[in-house]
DNA sequence: CAACTTTACATCGTATGCGAACTATTCGTT
DNA sequence: AACGAATAGTTCGCATACGATGTAAAGTTG
């Protein structure tokens, strides 16, 4: 859509932009990892791993920013294809812990490697980039503290009661 | 994942920036949406054609930002809600032309209504609002461009040949 | 007019995201 | 020791996103 195209409010504009601009990354990084096999989330959640040592899969939901319900089939994904290890921890069997494997850490390397070349030719403007991180994040805290009521089905049909 | 991580180069946390935000506005639409049916891509398709009157679907495809395999599908079920109505074109019948239903205005009446007083009170600065969609705009302008070299299996497995 | 190319849309297969509900384990209370 | 609450993870069902492929219709060329 051009942006010529009013969506409402502004923060309606700012969450269609939001909405394409996570889609062109993910397009980016699609074209990057092709048919490897690696998607965006497998990428973040080895960088999370590879950063932060073996984790419980909640520890790996709030760092990665995944929920739980996406993450446990991902992760069994990922453990097949041998990037990870899932273990059951002795001392706490609720728990399941999450550790890369060294075919991990090549393929991470690898992955982040390609990721930078693409990126390098990019062209961003760092200043713009910076910014733009910050006013995000405060858009986000903002979103996840917000408690806007529900829409009725009713409502949606226009009968009032 | 706190922004203590570092996922490597400035862009990969802007990636990373972007994913949540988009995942924060989508939380945010699918809590006023609630059961209605209604999503987010459905909500920015009813508000295209509202504006732009009858469109074909790669039209539609172009102005909402949405692939025309992810269209059809969800025209389709669109179209058995009732809220829109599906004709092929009589003079090219490769196209199909999608038009807003009545039942369609007054759900989108009503959706506009619950977002944009959702986002009455969140509060985000306009001036922020508007710089970060400025530079969202750019970056997305240029991944769009980006032509990034493709990482092999090989290569991922850390294979040299 | 026939053959080929292009265009528009649809389907397939696989990926993720998430609300809801479920199962298993651990912890706290009585 | 028994029971309920809380925690951790899993599964279900449905949503979207998209590369690849297929079908049908229109346009182009010789």
């Amino acid at each position: 859509m051009s942006d010529d195209h009013d969506l409402g409010p502004l923060e309606a504009h700012y969450c269609f932009t939001a909405y394409k601009l996570n889609r062109a990354f993910a397009r980016f990084y699609q074209t990057v990892f092709g048919d490897t096999g690696l998607t965006y989330p497998k990428y973040v959640i080895l960088n999370v791993l590879s950063e932060s040592g073996p984790l419980s899969i909640s520890q790996l939901s709030e760092r990665a920013g995944v929920e739980n319900n996406t993450l446990s089939p991902l992760l069994k994904r990922m453990a097949s294809f041998g990037v990870l290890a899932r273990e059951r921890d002795p001392d706490d069997e609720r728990r399941v812990v999450i550790t890369l494997t060294e075919m991990g850490r090549t393929a991470l390397d690898a992955a982040r490697t390609a990721v930078a070349s693409g990126f390098a030719e990019l062209g961003l403007d760092p200043e713009e980039v910076k910014r733009s991180i910050t006013y995000m994040g405060h858009a986000q805290a903002k979103l996840e503290k917000a408690k806007p009521a529900k829409l009725t089905m009713a409502a949606l049909m226009g009968k009032t009661d």
